[in-house]
DNA sequence: CAAGGTTAGTTAACTCTATTAACAAACTTT
DNA sequence: AAAGTTTGTTAATAGAGTTAACTAACCTTG
């Protein structure tokens, strides 16, 4: 529904083509041009030069013939250049200080680096980040496709950090940066964006879905209608900062009182631990601070896919059932038969992983 | 970001060309066809083929020459042919039993009709409703670009009611019905999406806005990225349902306990003020519980535009006040500068005039 | 094993959409 | 009257897709 923009070109329409290709590929594996006309009702004359294009620009590679006894001439099979381009990640998000990783188009993790923890900030950062970068860009034995970057706070669709208290960077155009210093394109996004877009496509994805992470703080990613939500400010998914109750009095590190993460966040939790708290009375009582803010999330935007994910010792299996009664309690939505809460399967690399989707989404225009 | 689909191909694009001049059209007024050119940027050649199959499907018009002295040749105005096309709406949303309006292009309303109510059901309620619709038809003076229905409950993209418990219609083909009795294009939706789409287009609108909307039940819509959030099942909006607390165990409708219904609903305040309860009290009471459901949603989404409507008798300044600050003890973002709730300013006709953006923008693709 | 059928991919001719370049029409300014 | 502006059209061109017909390379069958 809704939404518009400029005029289409057909130009426009032909990348657009491209993109299907590509994405064609990247869903159902290696197939023949002819599989592709079948699967994107193109003709196979139309397909044929969109592939050389593709090939071209050596997205796509020809990978073999096709296998197997058949009738008539067997086809030439193609994908999409998995072992011929790279893709070079970095998380900033913080739960190990900078790293960075060498992937391939499937987001799978080649080689790793990560700088000393020395808690930079402003410049001091920067440099860090560019050094530990350049590291990644030395190894690398192949094209490399795109830099993608999660870092926490709020970054525009220009690269720009509006805001990352933790490096102290406003407005910060870190994209600028890093192209300037590497003459690759780089493609920034915040760490609870990376991470749903790594679970929504090489995960449990859908086209409708939430995913939930607790750090350092709540991180929060929505996606509907197969979009990422970003919203008005680029500020969507800062739900750390929501307040249940008038009650609800607790010191925030943001300087308010009463905020989600002083009761949910992974310090708040470690907190209520050395104090003695129960953990299953923990969980609950966790479980209920999200489930508050989240069901509502479910039922007005008709979510039923939940990923909820974070530091793999405090989110585990019982806060995650946890959480799962609680939504039930909470929304009907939550209650209904298709409904799925999931933790996670590699917690640990979903914003790596969430960089390299970004960097594809980008440069090659899928998903 | 992320979402897909078929291939383009340049007839795709010229349709969309074509919306292209509507939407200017209907954002800016009449104005000729170099303007046009100046504000899509294709050239006078394409702009002028393209308004001349426009004028051939009888969507735009000539209204005359360009006043004012200028050089050059004079300009020749085009418009949406707005006093040309009708399109009839109809609003079963209930705060009136059945209601339908002949309106023009800007869903302005030139007629009004209304069925007796007698809460028919079933068969019977089609049967009140196709004979509404016929009167509606029969006083038209002018060609009908399609007709808009405003339900409540679900209903999915194919026109097919799911569920509408008020009429007790589960799986209802409604949408076929009426084109079969009708002939003419019909396009349904659910009302409180009638209703932000109305806002849309007509009243605040704005890329990302939120609708609440106080009536029998409470209802929501969603607009994010100038996109209406429908989800996974078609059931976005459903915030009646969502309960806050496990200590919140008012009965509702539904059969279930602790839902928002049951203490924010029209009924439900109307019952808490014969009880007795101060109004200042109660509104703050409301602005609550509501809060608590949609303060999530405004940080979590990053909302700064909300729409707040409903029987208007309930729902006047103090309350929307009082929940202004029920949102900003809660959300950040409702604590932003930008941040703005008003009170719809037509709430009576909302639905209708909803029904409106719905036909214009199946029909002509523009919001 | 030659003939006939099947599938993949290409070549050639055509359609459709938008472009650039040039022009005619109708006005204002000098 | 001559020159300048702006609108809208005509004519020729470029690009993205289509259909129709072809070649290539395989399998099956009499």
């Amino acid at each position: 529904m809704l939404s518009h923009g400029s005029a289409i070109l057909p130009s426009h329409g032909r990348e657009h083509n491209l993109s299907l290709i590509l994405q064609t590929l990247s869903d159902q594996g290696e197939m023949s041009r002819a599989d592709l006309a079948r699967a994107t009702g193109l003709t196979r004359v139309t397909i044929s030069e969109l592939v050389a294009e593709l090939i071209n620009r050596s997205h796509v590679i020809e990978t073999g013939q096709q296998e197997g006894k058949r009738p008539g001439k067997p086809s030439t099979l193609l994908d999409l250049n998995r072992p011929g381009l790279r893709i070079i990640g970095v998380d900033l998000s913080g739960v190990v200080p900078f790293r960075a990783a060498i992937m391939d188009l499937d987001g799978a993790i080649l080689q790793s680096f990560s700088s000393p923890k020395r808690d930079a900030t402003r410049e001091a950062a920067v440099a860090q980040l560019l050094e530990l970068i350049d590291t990644a860009i030395r190894h690398c034995d192949a094209p490399i496709l795109g830099i993608g970057i999660g870092s926490p706070g709020v970054v525009t669709d220009k690269g720009i950090v509006i805001a990352a208290e933790k490096f102290v960077w406003r407005g910060f155009d870190l994209g600028a940066a890093v192209e300037q210093a590497t003459g690759i394109n780089t493609h920034i996004l915040n760490d609870a964006d990376c991470a749903i877009l790594s679970e929504h496509t090489f995960g449990q994805g859908s086209d409708h879905m939430v995913l939930l992470r607790l750090g350092r703080g709540v991180g929060c990613g929505v996606i509907t209608h197969n979009t990422l939500v970003r919203g008005s400010d680029f500020a969507a998914g800062e739900l750390g900062h929501v307040r249940q109750r008038a009650e609800d009095t607790a010191l925030c590190s943001c300087g308010e009182i009463g905020c989600l993460e002083a009761y949910a966040s992974v310090p708040a939790i470690w907190k209520s631990l050395a104090e003695g708290e129960e953990k299953g009375q923990l969980n609950q009582r966790v479980a209920a601070y999200l489930a508050g803010a989240v069901a509502p999330l479910l039922s007005i935007l008709d979510i039923r896919n939940v990923i909820f994910t974070g530091t793999p010792d405090i989110v585990d299996q019982p806060l995650a059932q946890a959480l799962r009664e609680a939504l039930a309690l909470r929304s009907h939505t939550a209650r209904s038969e298709n409904f799925r809460l999931s933790l996670s399967e590699d917690p640990e690399h979903l914003v790596l992983r969430g960089c390299a989707v970004n960097v594809r989404f980008h440069e090659l225009g899928i998903a």
